[in-house]
RNA sequence: CCCCCCGUAGCUCAAUGGAUAGAGCAGCGCUCUUCUAAGGCGUUGAUGUGGGUUCGAUUCCUACCGGGGGGACCA
């Protein structure tokens, strides 16, 4: 519908003018709102309120079957109305298109690649690792609905450094080898680390002087159990879990490293060899290849990104965790160099815990966090998810878990559900109806006309606007307060009017809107990665 | 010292430069003979401070004050 008011605004103004269309949140300012007069007036040197004026004049003519009512409203907004009718019309249109409306061919050209979670398969995966991971999800399950051709993928770090600080800090908890052990060297200290050790001791013991094998191994067990987390746990899924090894093995970073060199952004100084990022928005150069000719970390992720460009995607999306912040500018000039056509990198910021009021640090290294895993277990996976998902990746959370475990009863994320219980309820009474729905004429939706009928027909015309939009700026926690407006929508629509045993037309009208209703719902919980009950 | 993010109700969070700043939780009143009261209705309550930009600023700029994260030829 948003899309419709647009059209119409844009066929009647000078081509390049911004046109924004809102839905106020207050019913007096209209179904619809803009703010273009103020834009006109400005560029005309008149004043908005005219401006206003002379665009419902011509709204109102071209569109007198579309809109019930169009004004101007100082200081210069123009507010619209919709007819009831072509609400009324639009029920049956979300009862036709089912699991399907809300989806578009928007990005049908676009292949794209999101990268999330990632964690170092160096132990269990933390609460920072999990916020990506919803957010990496929905945010795939967003794109792929607007037709983009999506992959999810995890890239896994399973060489380098930390790997044999891993197989050190196992050697270390068995007791052994610590004569050879650097005093300021970092180890990896939590229970997960003695257990696997325990477990494995006569592995430990076997390769206690090549740490680098012995934590591969240990890596390819912790990387078994984040998978099971992740899948089983917290139903996040994921197409590829790309090897940092093997993007080695591939020669991507030499590849990478080369075709730097042959648009000129490298230099050596000091014996090493640098991208000059500086170029592209970094605020320094960063070091590839070091003085001992060691690869560094971002000398990989390079190859990595001219892996995911030559395998034909358009876009990637990286969402890393908020101890990633310094990376984002490297990565971004990398992209660039590399070539893709659209490069987004998303920090989430940190996540802060909080037990009993007081803080509790997080560290894997010194081994003290309350992992993904236990937190999903504590407030279980869709409250979790919805929970996670309702905040901005800017904002730090302090996320109290007593309060989380507390409150996970009434959640808002069982506002949202009990919804679509209540919409399947009626409809399960309704049997007859049910296969009416299918043949639904307009003309049997006019009774559809009181103000619960019309703000929930039209709020639930909002979401294809809503998943647009998200699929433009990636702003997925606009979905979950979204999914709060519509179940408020609905259950006033509940507390006002019924259904079972209204006349034959109400009912069957009504039980239209109630389907509809139970569609959006049920479209939007899928793109949320949440469950949709019809019990509770 | 430099960079990034945040500061909004008692608490956790919203608000593409728009109109009277919204929710949830907590508190206080109502509300189930009727499709599930995990609901509905009412009520208390907020933009860190000082400047600036403009028709209009929670939003943009600037200087402070607080909180968090980052800074390496580590990952």
């Amino acid at each position: 519908m948003r899309e419709k008011v647009i059209k119409l605004l844009k066929s009647l103004i000078p081509a390049g003018t911004p046109v924004v269309v809102s839905v106020p949140e207050d019913e007096r300012f209209g179904h619809y709102t803009t703010n273009v007069a103020f834009a006109l007036a400005k560029a005309e040197h008149v004043a908005p309120l005219a401006v206003a004026g002379r665009l419902v004049g011509e709204l109102m003519r071209r569109g007198k079957d579309f809109f019930a009512r169009v004004e101007a409203k100082a200081p210069g907004f123009v507010n619209v109305w919709l007819a009831p009718d072509v609400l009324q019309r639009n029920v049956i249109e979300i009862v036709k298109r089912g699991a399907k409306f809300g989806a578009s061919r928007a990005l049908a050209k676009e292949k794209i690649q999101v990268e999330f979670v990632s964690a170092n398969p160096t132990g269990p995966l933390t609460l920072a690792n999990g916020r990506g991971g919803f957010l990496g999800d929905a945010l795939a399950n967003v794109l792929a609905f607007v037709g983009a051709k999506v992959e999810r993928e995890y890239y896994v770090n399973n060489t380098g450094n930390q790997i044999a600080a891993l197989g050190k800090s196992l050697t270390v908890a068995l007791g052994l080898n610590l004569r050879q052990r650097a005093p300021d060297e970092k180890l990896y200290q939590g229970e997960y680390v003695k257990a696997w050790a325990a477990v494995h001791a006569r592995y430990a013991e076997q390769w206690k002087n090549d740490p680098t094998k012995l934590g591969e191994a240990a890596a390819r067990d912790f990387l078994k159990s984040i998978k099971q987390t992740l899948a089983k746990k917290a139903h996040i899924r994921f197409d590829r879990f790309t090897s940092e090894k093997r993007i080695y093995q591939k020669k991507y970073p030499t590849r990478a490293l080369a075709l730097f060199k042959k648009k000129g952004v490298v230099r050596k100084k000091d014996g090493a060899v640098w991208l000059k990022t500086t170029a592209y928005g970094d605020d320094k150069d960063r070091v590839l290849i070091t003085s001992n000719g060691e690869p560094t970390y971002f000398f990989a992720d390079a190859g990595h990104y001219l892996e995911t460009k030559r395998r034909g995607f358009t876009t990637k999306i990286n969402i890393l965790g908020p101890d990633h912040y310094g990376y984002k500018a490297r990565i971004q000039a990398a992209a660039q160099l590399l070539g893709l056509k659209r490069s987004e990198v998303i920090i989430t910021q940190a996540l802060l815990l909080v037990r009993g009021g007081k803080e509790v640090k997080m560290s894997k290294r010194r081994g003290e966090f309350v992992t993904f895993e236990e937190m999903v277990d504590e407030v279980g996976a869709d409250a979790a998810r919805f929970l996670s998902l309702s905040i901005s990746p800017d904002t730090h959370i302090n996320f109290d878990l007593d309060l989380a475990k507390e409150r996970s009863i009434k959640n808002p994320v069982y506002y949202a559900q009990y919804a679509y219980v209540r919409a399947k309820g009626i409809l399960k009474k309704l049997t007859t109806y049910n296969l009416k729905l299918k043949t639904v004429k307009e003309k049997a939706l006019k009774c559809l006309n009181t103000p619960e009928d019309m703000r929930l027909i039209l709020k639930l015309l909002e979401f294809p606007a809503v998943v647009e939009d998200t699929a433009r700026d990636y702003q997925v926690h606009r979905l979950p307060r979204y999914a709060l407006e519509l179940a408020r929508a609905f259950h006033n629509f509940y507390e006002k009017e019924r259904v079972v045993g209204e006349t034959p037309e109400v009912a069957l009208a009504r039980a239209a809107l109630v389907n509809a209703t139970g569609i959006v719902l049920k479209n939007l919980f899928g793109l949320l990665g949440i469950s949709a009950p019809e019990k509770m």
